[in-house]
DNA sequence: TCTACCGGTGTTTTT
DNA sequence: CACCGGTAGA
C-alpha cells in the first residue's frame, strides 16, 4: 500500500542505538519531583491514570514521564503517542520535553492535538474510506453552508428546523462515535425525523467533495482501525507509550480512538482532573475518567494533590465551591503556602462601572500599592464567562490606554477576506472543492448571479462533476452568455494554470511528513513560467490575478485598507509553511489566535480559554445567576450543566496565584436591553472566612454590594456560619444572599430610597405590594405584577415587563428627586 | 444582478 | 443591540 506497511519500523531501528546510549545517563530530573509526581514518572508499564488537581505540576510530571522514557531507552520520540487537548498545550510540552532531554532528540512527531494527529494519520490512509490524500478540512462555516444546502433540497421549513441546529445534532453525534450506518434506533427522530437520512447524505456528500469537517478526523480513523485490523496493528506497535493530557476532556470517540491504539501493550497513561472538566457541552465524557479502572483493569492511580500555585485563601476558596458538586473522583489539594490575601468579593452597579473598577485595580497591582510587590500587566489576567462581557473591558481599557489582548475573540482565519483568499487556494489545490469554488466564483463580482450559478449546479448535479468541471464545460458550451460568461472562462482558464503552475512548482508534494513519504506525480512544466514558483508567489499570483487584491483596492469602505493588510499578513504568515497544502491545514486545525507578544498587556478572555494558566492576579466578573451560571447550561443540562458551570467557577479561581477578585453587578445590558442580575450562586458557596468584602470606592458613599463601614454585624458575619442568612444579607446587600430567604418568606423585601448607595437592612423593612406603583433607577416607573421573595416582576411604563430585585425598587413616591 | 432597507432572531463555551 | 437573511426596487 505505502512504505508505511512495507518497513514501518525502519527508522525506529536506526535509531534505536542512541538510545541505549542515552539508557545509561543518569536521571537526575527525577531529584525535582514530590513523591507523588515522581511515582507518576516512573510507573512506565501498564495503564496508569493521574488525577492531577489545578497547579499539582502535572505538565511537569508529564514532560518529565516522556524524557524518562526516552532517557530509559524504552522508547524512541517517534514511538510516543502523546495527545494534548489544545495546540499550545502541545507546544508547551513539546518545549518542555526538549529542555529535559537537552535538545538532542528532534521533535516528537506523535506530540499534538487528536485532530492533528487524526489528521496525519488520514492522510496516510485517505484512500480506506473513500477520499484521497489531500482531502480538505472544513470549518464550520462551509459545514454550515453545505447543510444549508442539504436541508433546502429537502425542502425543510428553514425556520423551524435550522441547518445550525442539524450541525449541532451531528457533531454530537460524531462526538459519540456514531457514522450514519451505524446511527442507533433512538436517534432516528432527530431534527423531525429526517437527521438521520441527512447525516447520510451530508457524509456522502463530503466524500464527493473530498472533505472532511473536524468530527471526521476522528471518526474516520476510528472506522479505519475497526475496519482494518492490520493497519491497527501495525500502530498498535509503532506507538508502545501512549499518554494523553486532559483525559477528563475526551468524548467518546477520542476515548474508543484510545482504547483501540492502546489495547496492545496497555501502555497508556492519562492525565486529567475530573474537577476542570468543562466540555460537557461538546461531546466531552467525564465518564471516561471516572470508570478508567474500569476500562483498564489493573490501573494505578496516582494523585497529584500538592499545590504550588496558589495561596492557602485561593485553594481553600475554590475547594469550597467545588465541594458542592457531587460525583467526583475526590482529590485534597493542600499548599505548603500560607498567608496571602483572601479571596477578594465586590459587587458594581452595572458593568460598565464593574470595568471602571477593575481598570483602576489593575493599575494599582501595576503600580504595587498596598504594600505590595509590583506586578506587570502580563502576570493580570480578567477572566469572563460569554465574550460578550470582554466589550466593557476593552471600551473602558481604550480609554484608559491601557494595553490588553484578547484571547479568543474572532480568528484572524475568519475574517471575509481571508477566506475569500483561501478559498481561491483550495481551488487550486482541489478542483472538486464545490464548496471553495462557489465562494469564489463572484468574488470578486464577475456578473455571475443565481442563474449561472443555478445552471452551473443544475449541470453538476446531473452528470455527478465537479462545480469547476461543470462550469468549464458549460462555458465551453456557451450556456452563459455576455460579461458572466467571458469572466468565468477566464476565471476557470486562470484557476487551471495556477494549479498547473503549483503542481509543477511544489516539489514537496500535498504534504510533508516526518515519518512517511508520499509517492510524487512527475509533473510537466506549464507552458508561460520559466523557473518554479514558491508558494508564497504563487499565492501572490493568484490574489493579484484574480482580480481580488484591486477588489479591496478599489473598495471605498473603511474597512478595505485594513482587509488588504490582512491580505499581507496573510501572505507572510505563508512563509512558515512549506506549501499551500500545508498552510490551509494549519488554518483549519490550529487556533492561529495565540500571537505571542512579549509586551505588556492584560490578558482578557474566558473562562474556558483559560484553562492551564496562570496568573499573579486573576480578576473573576459578571459572577451573577443566568450569566454565571449560565441560564442555557442550567435549562439545557440541569444539575449536570449547573455542576459544569461550578467546575468552571473552580477553574477560574485556582488561575490565579496571589490574588483573585471576584465581582458581579447589579444591572448588566443584554440584548441591549437592562436587566437587573442577581448575584451568583456560587457566591454563596465562598467560605466566608477566605473571602474578603471590599466595599466600592468612589464619590456615592460606597456603591451598591457593601456596607461604607464595617458595622457590627458586619465584623461579626466575618467569623461566623455561613448559614447565617440574615448576617450575610446585611453584608452583601445583595439579592443573591436575600435569595436565599425566598423560601422561607413570601414577603418581598422592600429598598430604601437611594439603593444605590445604601446598606439595606433587610430584617427591618416591610414588603412591596402588588399593583403598587414603584420606581427603578435604571427602568423608571411601573406596577408590582407578582411577588415571589425578594423577586419581583413589575411592568414598567417605558421598559416592559421585568423580573427586578426589591432592593432596587422605591415606592414611586420616595424617588429622591 | 446588485444594493438598500426591514424585520426577525439570537448569545456561552471551541478542537 | 447587532447580525443575518429575505425582499423590494434600481
Amino acid at each position: 500500500m505505502n512504505d508505511f506497511d512495507d518497513d514501518p519500523f525502519e527508522s525506529f531501528e536506526r535509531e534505536s542505538l542512541s538510545a541505549r546510549a542515552m539508557a545509561a545517563r543518569p536521571a537526575p530530573y527525577l531529584d525535582d519531583l514530590n513523591p507523588a509526581q515522581r511515582q507518576a514518572v516512573e510507573t512506565l508499564d501498564g495503564p496508569v491514570l493521574m488525577l492531577a488537581g489545578a497547579g499539582t505540576g502535572k505538565t511537569k510530571a508529564l514532560t518529565t514521564r516522556i524524557a524518562h522514557l526516552m532517557n530509559t531507552g524504552r522508547a524512541q520520540p517517534n514511538e510516543i503517542l502523546a495527545v494534548t487537548f489544545t495546540n499550545k498545550a502541545a507546544r508547551e510540552m513539546k518545549t518542555r520535553v526538549g529542555r529535559h532531554v537537552g535538545g538532542v532528540i528532534e521533535g516528537m512527531p506523535w506530540l499534538g492535538t487528536f485532530h492533528s494527529l487524526c489528521n496525519r494519520l488520514l492522510r496516510r490512509h485517505a484512500e480506506l474510506v473513500d477520499l484521497k490524500s489531500n482531502f480538505t478540512i472544513l470549518d464550520m462555516d462551509d459545514q454550515l453552508r453545505l447543510l444549508k444546502q442539504i436541508v433546502r433540497a429537502h425542502n425543510i421549513d428553514e425556520k423551524r428546523w435550522p441547518p445550525r441546529m442539524l450541525a449541532g445534532i451531528i457533531d454530537t453525534w460524531k462526538n459519540r462515535g456514531w457514522t450514519w450506518d451505524k446511527l442507533p434506533a433512538s436517534e432516528q427522530g432527530a431534527f423531525n425525523h429526517r437527521g438521520a437520512e441527512l447525516y447520510e447524505e451530508y457524509q456522502k456528500r463530503l466524500i464527493t467533495l473530498n472533505a472532511v469537517d473536524f468530527g471526521d478526523l476522528l471518526l474516520h480513523v476510528v472506522t479505519i482501525f475497526q475496519t482494518y485490523p492490520d493497519v491497527l496493528a501495525k500502530y498498535q506497535r509503532w506507538f508502545k507509550y501512549i499518554l494523553v493530557d486532559e483525559y477528563q476532556d475526551t468524548n467518546v470517540a477520542q476515548y474508543l480512538w484510545l482504547r483501540l491504539l492502546a489495547q496492545g501493550h496497555k501502555n497508556i497513561c492519562c492525565v486529567g482532573d475530573d474537577d476542570q472538566s468543562i466540555y460537557g457541552w461538546r461531546g466531552a465524557e467525564v465518564g471516561n475518567i471516572l470508570k478508567f479502572e474500569k476500562d483498564f483493569p489493573g490501573a494505578t492511580v496516582i494523585r497529584l494533590e500538592q499545590n504550588y500555585r496558589s495561596t492557602e485563601h485561593i485553594l481553600a476558596a475554590a475547594s469550597g465551591v467545588i465541594a458542592s458538586n457531587a460525583d467526583r473522583l475526590g482529590k485534597t489539594l493542600w499548599t505548603a503556602a500560607e498567608g496571602g490575601e483572601k479571596v477578594r468579593l465586590i459587587g458594581h452597579w452595572d458593568g460598565d462601572e464593574e470595568a471602571r473598577w477593575i481598570g483602576e485595580e489593575i493599575e494599582s497591582y501595576q503600580r504595587g500599592t498596598r504594600g505590595l510587590d509590583p506586578i506587570g500587566l502580563n502576570g493580570q489576567a480578567i477572566l469572563v464567562r460569554a465574550s460578550f462581557q470582554m466589550r466593557a473591558f476593552e471600551d473602558r481599557f481604550l480609554t484608559l490606554g491601557m494595553p490588553y489582548r484578547v484571547i479568543g475573540g474572532p480568528r484572524f482565519y475568519e475574517r471575509l477576506e481571508i477566506r475569500d483568499a483561501m478559498a481561491y487556494f483550495r481551488v487550486v489545490i482541489s478542483e472538486e472543492d464545490d464548496l471553495a469554488f462557489e465562494r469564489i466564483i463572484n468574488t470578486p463580482k464577475r456578473g455571475l448571479g443565481d442563474k449561472a450559478l443555478a445552471t452551473i449546479n443544475g449541470f453538476a448535479r446531473d452528470n455527478g462533476v465537479s462545480m469547476m468541471d461543470a462550469a468549464r464545460t458549460v462555458v465551453a458550451d456557451g450556456a452563459i452568455k455576455g460579461k458572466g460568461g467571458k469572466n468565468l472562462g477566464e476565471l476557470i482558464r486562470n484557476l487551471d494554470r495556477w494549479r498547473a503552475i503549483m503542481a509543477w512548482s511544489d516539489k514537496p508534494g500535498p504534504h510533508s511528513d516526518d515519518v512517511i513519504d508520499l509517492d510524487e506525480p512527475i509533473v510537466a512544466r506549464p507552458t508561460g513560467v520559466e523557473t518554479p514558483l514558491s508558494h508564497i508567489e504563487l499565492a501572490q499570483m493568484i490574489l493579484d490575478e484574480s482580480g481580488y487584491t484591486a477588489h479591496w483596492q478599489n473598495d471605498k469602505t473603511p474597512e478595505a485598507p485594513g482587509r488588504l493588510e490582512n491580505l499581507k499578513e496573510l501572505v507572510r504568515a505563508l512563509e512558515e509553511f512549506e506549501n499551500l497544502q500545508g498552510f490551509l491545514e494549519h488554518v483549519a486545525l490550529v487556533m492561529s489566535n495565540d500571537t505571542e507578544d512579549a509586551a505588556e498587556k492584560v490578558t482578557i478572555m474566558t473562562l474556558h480559554a483559560a484553562k492551564g494558566l496562570e496568573f499573579p492576579v486573576i480578576f473573576l466578573p459578571g459572577w451573577e445567576d443566568g450569566l454565571f451560571p449560565s441560564q442555557r447550561s442550567m435549562d439545557e443540562n440541569g444539575l449536570k450543566g449547573l455542576e459544569e458551570e461550578r467546575r468552571l467557577a473552580y477553574v477560574g479561581i485556582t488561575r490565579a496565584e496571589r490574588h483573585c477578585t471576584i465581582s458581579f453587578v447589579a444591572n448588566r445590558m443584554t440584548y441591549g436591553q437592562w436587566n437587573s442580575a442577581m448575584p451568583s450562586r456560587f457566591i454563596d458557596e465562598l467560605p466566608a472566612e477566605h473571602v474578603d468584602i471590599l466595599t466600592p470606592p468612589g464619590l456615592y458613599g460606597g456603591g451598591f454590594g457593601a456596607a461604607a463601614t464595617a458595622s457590627p454585624r458586619e465584623q461579626a458575619m466575618q467569623g461566623s456560619d455561613l448559614m447565617d442568612k440574615a448576617a450575610k444579607a446585611d453584608v452583601y446587600s445583595s439579592p443573591g444572599w436575600a435569595r436565599m430567604q425566598r423560601n422561607t418568606s413570601r414577603r418581598a423585601v422592600r429598598a430604601p430610597a437611594e439603593a444605590r448607595n445604601m446598606t439595606i437592612d433587610v430584617t427591618a423593612t416591610p414588603a412591596f405590594e402588588l399593583g403598587e406603583r414603584v420606581f427603578h433607577q435604571k427602568f423608571g416607573y411601573g406596577t408590582v405584577e407578582t411577588l415571589e421573595g425578594d423577586k419581583l416582576t413589575i411592568a414598567f411604563e417605558k421598559a416592559g415587563q421585568k423580573k427586578v430585585v426589591a432592593s432596587y425598587l422605591t415606592t414611586a413616591d420616595d424617588v429622591p428627586f
